[in-house]
Order: structure tokens, then sequence, then C-alpha cells
DNA sequence: CCGTTCCTTTTGTTTTAACAAAAATTTATC
DNA sequence: GATAAATTTTTGTTAAAACAAAAGGAACGG
């Protein structure tokens, strides 16, 4: 990926801000081909990552703040999230009995049916992605983007 | 930034998936800090990038599609921005004497004015983003990045 | 020329995200 | 125990992005 010819400058950029607009296409690389390969699923790549929170729960429920704090979005639209997941049937949603003011996500036996279909091609979506590095270069990527 | 304190996790996982969750993150931080630096200016990130681009062209007008290609949001969206900035005054907009279905769109004196108070927020911003960096680690950084 | 096709931009619609505030319940304080 | 304050989630609204299609003009082939 050269950043120069992608945004068609000859401009010499400082080297801070060439690295920002790197990332922000790579970023931009990322979410259409993991969105493309989750398409036919008809869930967008918010609503996979749910599933997958969901997952890592192994069975206990996930209150919706806590779906929250391992998302970047905002609260209100985690709750409008879990309602298409509901609706197409892939968690459950009930209040706490030990708070009513929480509630307790689940993720459905269906859900996790389909979201070990989803994994597949997002495995292979990836994979696609990071396909010209060796195991040390992302070893050693992982290393620098830990200093951000 | 710990990518597994952030998304709250303490299971392993893929170094590919690690790799690219990560750069969204960055990206989210990238996207939250230069965003805020140019909100006392009233303008979006995606409509400093058409202003930023117009300058490049050095008072050569540029055209919708020109625009378009450099950024990475859709022709209709393009339109509304290039709107946005009209109503600012930042930017000219006429319809092209040699083939009138093209527009030429020109920064303002105005226009010009603010982009570069802006481009010193957004220096700053930036610098504090890749604060942890050595500027030969942020060559190796973009070295690894072209792989992508 | 006239119709067809292609190119560039705009308009319309739907979905998603951001921002603000309200509703419902629990906890704390007096 | 009533009132206020804090916590958790939902609802409402506005702005931005994605998707689809139409409008307007240019180019081309007969």
């Amino acid at each position: 990926m050269n950043v120069e010819e992608i945004i068609k400058t000859a401009k010499k950029m400082p080297l801070e801000t060439r690295t920002l607009i790197h990332i922000t296409l790579i970023h931009n690389k990322i979410y259409e081909h993991v969105g493309n390969a989750l398409k036919p699923f008809e869930v967008s790549l918010q609503q996979f990552n749910v599933l997958r929170i969901l997952r890592g729960q192994k069975g206990k429920p996930a209150n919706l703040s806590t779906l929250n704090e391992r998302m970047v979005t905002k609260m209100s639209n985690t709750t409008r999230l879990v309602d298409k997941l509901l609706a197409k049937g892939y968690v459950d949603r009930n209040v706490c009995p030990s708070n009513r003011r929480k509630v307790e996500i689940l993720i459905t036996k269906s859900g996790s049916e389909v979201l070990s279909k989803m994994d597949k091609v997002v495995a292979e979506a990836e994979h696609d992605i990071v396909q010209h590095f060796t195991k040390q270069e992302l070893e050693q990527l992982n290393l620098l983007l830990d200093k951000f």
C-alpha cells in the first residue's frame, strides 16, 4: 500500500502526518474487507463484535454497560445494536433480577451457530489483509503499535 | 496502548486479529483527537481534508471527482461536504466552462486563512498521538505499514 | 441531427453514529 | 421513610455515511 499513490500527492509530508494517514487508510481497508465478508450474514461489524463479546462470556450474561465498555460506540447505540440482534434471534435480553436497572444479555444457540460461520469468513478476510507479513513482521508491528 | 486491557480480554487471540483490532483502536484515537482539535473551527475531519486537498491544488481548481478520489467517502457525500464548506465561505464552486457536467472547486482566501490555523492545532494533535515514538521508530513503522 | 450510451454530479432514501436528555431503579442522607 | 443523588438503560434528535437512482450534459454511430 503506497500512501502517496492513494492520496495522489507528490508532496513530501511530515512523517507524523504520513503515519496517521497511513493508519486511516489501513483502517478503511480492514473495515471494507471484513464488512464485505460479513455482508452475506446481514450483520454489521459492530453486531459481530457484540456476538463475539457475548461468546467470550461463556454462558455468563453480559450487561449492556459491559458490552459497551468493550466496544467503541456510544451506550445509546449499543442498546439499538442489541435490538437488531434480538430481532434476528441471535441474543436474549432480560432484566437483571438482582438489580432491575440492569439488563442481562445472552447469546442464543442460533447466535452461536451463525457466529461460528462468521468466524470462518472473518478469519479469511483478516488473513488476506495481512498476507504480506511474516509472523516476525507482525510481531514487530504489534510492538510498535503498542507505543500509541 | 494495551489492546488486551482496552477490550478487556484475558484470552490470547490470534496475532492477525490482534493486529487488526489494534489498528482500529489507534484509528479511533486519531479520529477522536484530531476531531476534537478541529471542533472549535466547526468543521469535520472530512471537511478539513477537502480544504487540504484544495490547497494542494495551488490555485488550480479541482473537480468533484478529483476531490473524491483522494478521499474515502462516496461521491454523493462529497457533494454535500462541499455544500457545507460553500455555506461557510471557505470554497467557491462553478460549473466548468469547457465541460458543463463538471464543477470547479477552489479554496477561498477566507478558507486558506482558517486552514492555516487548523493546521497548527492538527499538527499538535498529531504530535501528541505519536509522542512516544522516536523518528527511527516512526520510519520503521511506516515501512511495516507499507506492507498492507 | 437523433437516439443511444457514457460520464459527472446531484438528489433521495436508509442506515449508522453522535449528542442530549429522560425514565426507571437503586443507594445515600437526613 | 422521604428526598435527593447516583447508576443504568432507553428514547429522541441531529449529523454523517452508505446505497440507489435520477438528472444533465458530452460523445458517438448511424
